[in-house]
Parts: structure tokens; sequence; C-alpha cells
DNA sequence: AGCACGCCGACT
DNA sequence: GTCGGCGTGCTC
């Protein structure tokens, strides 16, 4: 009898968000819950994921099931904590399954299908063929001549443009000609020869190689490693055909073993030198130590901007990898996993893995089966290193655990913090966050004690904060100067560069001008499809931030025809000019998204920056985040309001941790750092408190606040985004829901609906965009009601739960 | 998301 | 009368 599976099927669609039954064929019984395979969906092939086989299958009409095609895995690829982790997801942020399980699997599908074409065997008769066009005709003929033709050939020989299609289709219907479906796995394994020691080696043996001193010391040398690969033989002088003598006389075997390809393991490090903990340092493991035996395992690690946090994790990861579990690293962005993968080698070596979304799909594929076999321990990675097929897990880092850039921010809209939190939990691993600006929810949290905080108020080695002075921009245009540059930071740049020492400097808008308008009309010129206004770039393009989307700068206003077209606002390319202009000796380099195309890129520009072949390093907040670079000593935030006047609840929050972030880069090694920090708010208490490096108090002003709005940490937050071509319809279903929820909440206090309000984006592709803020103490009980009204399901509603803005 | 199906206007 | 445009609905 047949068994019968539940099948996620592997497509990000809402529309399809429910399992499909199959059956499953005898010759693929061992398959059980978490493998993937290959089922017929629709009149396509598609990946699935068995997510349930049931016992039995009486209770079930078999007759209109298909069969499942084929199988990918005989092993189950997720394990019951990785489809926890899914399953869990999906419920929580009202997605599909098959999405969030996508996500687990390197690269987006496991297997690549493609249609391929071959004649059918009964022959065509004559009346038949003479009612065919010369081009059917021709394309039969080819067919005839090849087989398992794939539509990449039929383009190559049919020319580009896609004509035959058509025909092809004709042929299709007639039956003349058959569509099949070939499939191979997406990942190509890749091999190397392995030399395997094949003898006893002793002195007799190596008496008979006297007179072959080059085979007698690969032996020798084989003789303590036992196995090695023949690049890693080249790299000791022992060539092939040493080896293939030596196979020859039987003392080796060479054999073919796959290669798990690992670009970060050739990285050069120093070994780790005595650990010496600080006080602090000592403190915290301690806590930690003691809250452990209390069962208490959720720790928030506040440590100011140098206080050594990294060392914390690798203390607990040392203690966790001799229990033998592994440990996950989390950091916000490829960009810093540079600085934290080297202090980890130290330790660890070739015990770490790097994941992040620029690794290509072979070697992800690679990774996660060294992650899956338990041959690496210590997984560090962006988001996506959440997904890596962990076989134990004892620990979860979370570095920089306030950062917006742990959100995803297109479906599935997750928080890496929350997907984190929840992994602990299922894992039971214990939960480490660290921040030198905790958000306010975390802070929160180890106020009411559900992490237990632990502080660490001292820069290592007694190096001072730094010292932060504000510059009013406002006075500044009192005395004339429009320029970027304040004096005070002028002067600033003066002495640091003749003291030979470095500056980073922090403008966190890219491009040359922010927005080009008509002087004559006031028209800004705004981005086709989004309508944001276009940042002007130097090359003499104007660039669309949001979409990337690229114009021509126009000669003539588009609207009023005039000539009088300027360049507003200053971003960092026109920063790097004047800077260039006022300091012309000074070595100048920039770093932001336009500099770092290349996937090492922005590693190559801070480690030149380090090495001190430039004096003044500049950029938008990519500056402003982990490195250590001791001879920085001052340190500039042209504007620390750009992110203040965003209307969003976090902008304090924001701007509080870019200063505090920014300003941490200075005096990192002995000399005490100087900080300048221009705004047009510096009466504003997160500009104010970010000056004293206070975090507590700003933390209390700001929670204050957020009491009183009822925000985050006092109610969850779902935003919900009605998509509509008529700006009309998009407002009233908005507004249709919105009185249908209140209604349906109204002796419930603690659930708001604020809105509708045009998005920031207000219009999309011709979609018109309003966003409904939805504010709770019960997430689940909003959840049941969206599901209930099918919103979950609506390809017009975005749901976006615990959003990191709310435009 | 794809892909078939089906209903309506343009062209041989 | 046929071709092909795109809106609608389905996928075990």
């Amino acid at each position: 009898m047949k068994k019968i599976a539940d099948i996620y099927i592997n497509i990000p669609v809402k529309s399809i968000a429910k399992p499909y039954t199959y059956l499953i064929p005898e010759q693929f019984d061992i398959l059980t819950v978490g493998c993937r395979v290959l089922v017929p969906f629709g009149n396509r092939i598609m990946e699935g994921f068995i997510i349930k086989i049931y016992p039995d299958n009486n209770s079930i009409d078999t007759t209109k099931l298909k069969e499942i095609k084929d199988i990918i895995d005989t092993q189950p690829w997720f394990t019951p904590n990785m489809y926890a982790t899914a399953k869990w997801m999906a419920d929580f942020y009202m997605c599909s399954l098959g999405e969030t399980m996508r996500l687990f699997i390197p690269g987006k599908n496991s297997v690549k299908i493609r249609p391929i074409f071959n004649i059918n065997d009964k022959e065509i008769p004559l009346e038949e063929w003479k009612k065919l066009s010369d081009k059917q005709q021709a394309l039969y003929k080819y067919m005839q001549a090849y087989k398992d033709v794939d539509l990449l050939t039929l383009r190559r020989s049919f020319g580009s443009n896609e004509n035959f299609i058509f025909d092809l289709e004709k042929l299709i219907n007639k039956n003349y000609i058959t569509k099949s479906y070939i499939y191979h796995k997406q990942a190509k394994k890749i091999y190397t020869d392995y030399i395997i020691l094949n003898t006893l080696v002793n002195d007799d043996i190596l008496a008979t190689l006297k007179r072959k001193p080059a085979q007698k010391k690969a032996l020798i040398y084989l003789n303590e490693i036992k196995e090695a690969s023949v690049t890693d033989l080249k790299q000791q002088h022992i060539s092939l055909t040493t080896l293939k003598a030596l196979a020859q006389l039987n003392y080796v075997k060479i054999e073919k073993k796959q290669v798990l390809r690992d670009s970060y393991k050739n990285m050069l490090v120093n070994k780790a030198q005595q650990r010496t903990l600080t006080e602090e340092q000592q403190t915290a493991m301690n806590t930690i130590e003691n809250s452990l035996s209390q069962g208490k395992n959720k720790f928030l690690l506040f440590g100011v901007t140098g206080s050594g946090k990294t060392q914390i994790y690798i203390e607990m990861a040392l203690k966790i990898r001799a229990l033998g579990k592994q440990v996950l690293i989390l950091v916000p962005e490829i960009v810093l996993t540079g600085q934290l993968v080297m202090s980890f080698k130290q330790y660890f070596n070739d015990d770490v893995a790097v994941i992040h979304s620029k690794l290509s799909v072979n070697e992800r594929n690679d990774t996660f089966w060294r992650i899956r076999t338990g041959q690496v321990g210590i997984v560090i990675g962006a988001r996506s290193a959440l997904f890596a097929p962990f076989l134990t897990l004892g620990l979860v880092v979370m570095d920089e655990e306030h950062e917006a850039s742990y959100k995803q921010d297109e479906s599935p809209r997750y928080h890496s913090h929350d997907v984190a939190e929840k992994m602990a939990q299922i894992y039971d691993a214990i939960l480490l966050l660290g921040s030198a600006t905790p958000s306010l929810e975390s802070f929160y949290k180890a106020q009411n004690g559900e992490y237990t905080l632990l502080t660490m108020k001292e820069r290592i080695d007694n190096i001072p904060m730094p010292f932060i002075e504000g510059v009013d921009m406002r006075e500044e245009l009192k005395h004339g100067n429009r320029k970027i540059l304040s004096r005070k930071l002028k002067e600033l740049i003066s002495t640091t560069l003749a003291k030979k020492q470095q500056l980073i400097i922090m403008l966190n808008r890219r491009g040359f001008s922010t927005f080009v308008m008509c002087r004559s009309c006031g028209y800004v010129i705004k981005c086709p499809q989004c309508g944001l206004p276009l940042v002007y770039h130097k090359q003499g393009k104007l660039q669309c931030h949001h979409c990337d989307i690229i114009e021509p700068v126009p000669d003539i206003c588009p609207k009023c025809s005039s000539r009088y077209i300027k360049f507003f606002g200053s971003g960092t390319e026109k920063l790097e000019e004047e800077l260039s202009q006022t300091f012309p000796n000074a070595r100048i380099i920039r770093l932001d998204r336009d500099t770092t195309g290349k996937k090492f890129a922005h590693q190559d520009i801070l480690k030149q920056f380090k090495a001190g072949l430039y004096d003044i390093l500049l950029g938008t907040q990519m500056v402003a985040k982990g490195h250590d670079i001791p001879n920085v000593t001052g340190v500039g935030i042209i504007s620390a309001d750009s992110s203040l006047n965003l209307p969003d609840f976090r902008a304090s929050e924001r701007t509080f941790a870019l200063i505090t972030q920014t300003a941490g880069r200075a005096g990192r090694g002995s000399q005490k750092g100087h900080v300048i920090l221009q705004t047009y708010n510096l009466e504003h208490y997160a500009v104010q408190y970010g000056m004293q490096q206070d975090y507590i108090s700003f933390y209390n002003e700001e929670l204050t606040l957020r009491k009183m709005l009822y925000y985050p940490p006092f109610c969850n937050l779902i935003k919900l985004i009605f998509q509509n071509e008529i700006e009309e319809q998009a407002i009233k279903i908005a507004n249709d829901f919105k009185m249908d929820m209140e209604k349906y909440f109204s002796d419930n206090d603690n659930i708001q609906v604020m809105g509708p309000a045009p998005a920031l984006i207000s219009k999309f592709k011709d979609m018109y965009r309003f966003n409904l803020l939805i504010k709770t103490n019960d997430l689940s009980i909003v959840n049941k009601f969206l599901r209930q009204k099918n919103i979950d399901i609506n390809k017009y509603i975005t749901i976006d739960i615990n959003p990191i803005n709310t435009n």
C-alpha cells in the first residue's frame, strides 16, 4: 500500500500557502518528514518539502492524488528543530510555510528544472505535414536531428526573437513534439585527489627509497599527517610525479575526495595571545555563570564601544564548544564579519564557518554541509546564518543587537532578533545580545528581568572615552559659512593631520547632491517608479536610492522647460570634493555603497586605511561600525539630523545610536579621541545625550515618551500596507478594514488602529500604497483576527509584524 | 509564480 | 472565420 505525504511547494506565493497531498511510490518508501522531493504541480515539476507522512491512507481518497516524481534527499534536509523554526516563523509573521522553509535551503531552489523537447515517435501523415508553416517544419526537422533540445539551444538556432515559442507550442498541441523536464542539483560537488598513507613507515621501507630522496621525504611527511590533498602537498614541494611513484609502490593510495569550498580557509591570523580578562569582563562571566545555574539563559551585554564585548562572545563560545555544541554568531552586515571572523579565527581556526548572501550557491551549500555534519562548530554570519542546518546549538550571539538591518525588509519580513530568541528556546541554547546602544525593547526587557543585564562601562586598557563637541550649524550660517565643513571641524582636521593621525568623517547620504530642483517652478525631479527624489551623482547621472534606477540629467526642466536646474543638498561625493579642495595634501578615501561594489572591496578599503595609506576616511554610516583603527583620533559627524527628521518613532533612537557608534571610532589607541558633531538640532535630547554618551538618561527620557504615546516596548506593532491602482480605492479599503477592526475590538483599549496614511513610497509601479498601523499588547489575538479576515492571503495587502519603520 | 482557459477585438 | 490580447482561476 502506498503511503501518503503532505507537501509544501517551494514557491514564495501566498495564494498557494497550504500543503498538497501526494502519493509516495513504493521505491521512495524511505522518504521521511523533512525530505525534499520533486512533485508534479499543475503541469510543471516543482520542488516540495515533506511536512507530514500519514501512518495509513484509510480515510483519504487517493484517486485524485498525484505521485511524488523524484527525490532530492534520502536523509531529511530539515531537522525537527529547523522545521519548528520555519513553522513558528510562518505562524508569527503570517506568511506561507513554503516561504519560510525555502530560507533554509542553500539557494532559492535545490534543483534546477528545465524543459526539454523531443519529437514524438509516430510519423506525421503527408497531408498534415503540408499544413504546417515553413517555420514549424524547420523546427520539427531540427528536432529530428537532435535529441533532448532545451530552450537555450533553440534560442541559439532560431534567433533571439521569441517567435519560435509560438510554433513550438503549436507542435506540442498537435502532439508532434513532446515536452518533458530534466533536473539536476543546483550545487555542484567538487573533488580533489587525496593521498592516503598505505603502509607502515619504518626503516626497512625508507631504506628502499635510499636513492629516491623526494619520495623518501614525501613518505616521511605523510607519515606525520597520514593523509593530505595533492594541492596541500604541492605547497610542501611534493610533486604529483613523486606521489604517483609512491602509489606505484603501493605505499600510498590516491583517492578522490569531496572538497568543501571555504573562501575563509586560508585567512592568515595570528594565534591568540594569553587570555586575560578585565575586571568587568570577569564580572560579566561570573554573572552569566550564576544566572545559568538559576536557569536563566538570556543575556543583554551592554558595553560601551571598545569595552571588549567580542572577548565575552569568545569566552562563551569556548565554553559551549567544550560541551560539543555548535555556536551561532550573528552580525548585522557582511561588512562587520571581517573583524569578528578574524578574532574568532584566532581562537577557533578552521572550526569557523562564515555565511552571508555574497557567497556563491556552491560555497553556501558546502558550508551548510560542513555545519550539518558537525565539521564546524562556530557559524558567523548575517541574517541568513539563522537558517544553517545546525546539529545542535548551545549559544546564539547577536552582536550590535539594536541594528535595523537585522530586519528583513521583504517577504518573509522576519526580524532576526525574534527568530534568534525563538531558536534559542527551540534548541535550548543560551541567548547573548550585545550592544553599546541596546534597542529600547531589549533594555526594557533587561530592566524587567526577562534578560540578565551585563554592564561594561570601561574601555579596555583604560583608554578614555572621546571628547565630543557639538557645533550648531545655524550659527555657522549666521557667520556666512555655507560649506559642509564647520570651522571647528576644519580646525580638527588640520591639527589631526599635522599630528600625522587619522580621521573618520561620516555623512549619512551618498551621491553628490541629494535632490535636483528647478529654480523657476520648484519642480523636484523624482523617480518614475517610486516617486522619491533622485540623487545626483558626480558621473553626471541621477539615481534613485530606493529602486537603483538611473536617469540622465535633463538640460531643461521637464515641467516648465526653463534652464534653471540646480542641485541641492550634500552627499559623500560632494564632501569628498570639498575635503580635497580644503586639504589638498590629505590622502582621502571614500567608503559607501558606490565604492564597495565588489565582494571584498569594503574590507580592502578599510585595510588600506588601517595600514595608513590614507589620512581621512569619509563615508556613510558604514564607517561607523565595528572596526578598530588605533591611529584614528578625530571623528566628524556631518549631519546628525538627517536621521532625526524622519517621520518615525524610532528616529531619536537611531540618531542616538549613530552618534554613539560613530563617536566610538575615535581614540581606540593610546591617544584620546576628539569628535565634532555638526547639527541643526543641538538642543534635541538624542543629540545632547549622544554627545554626553549617556545611554541611561537617553533610555529613561525616550521610554517616558514611548509610554506616553503607546509605542514599543509598551505595545507591539503591525503594519498593514494596502495597495491599489486607484488611490481612493486604496484609502477606502484601508478605512473599511480599520472600522471593521475597531468594531471587533471595541471593548479592548489596548488595541489601536492608526491611519490610513500614505506610505513613504506612496506610489510604486502604478500602485498607490497606504498604511494602517496596529498597536496591540497581544499579537496573537490580532493575528487570529487578520487570518479570519483572510488578510494573510490577500495579495493587495502586505502584513509586516514588528516593522522596523512605520512609514 | 506560471500556465491553461476563455472571452473579445483586429486582420487575412 | 482565425489570431492573439489579457483577465481569471487553479495547482494535491
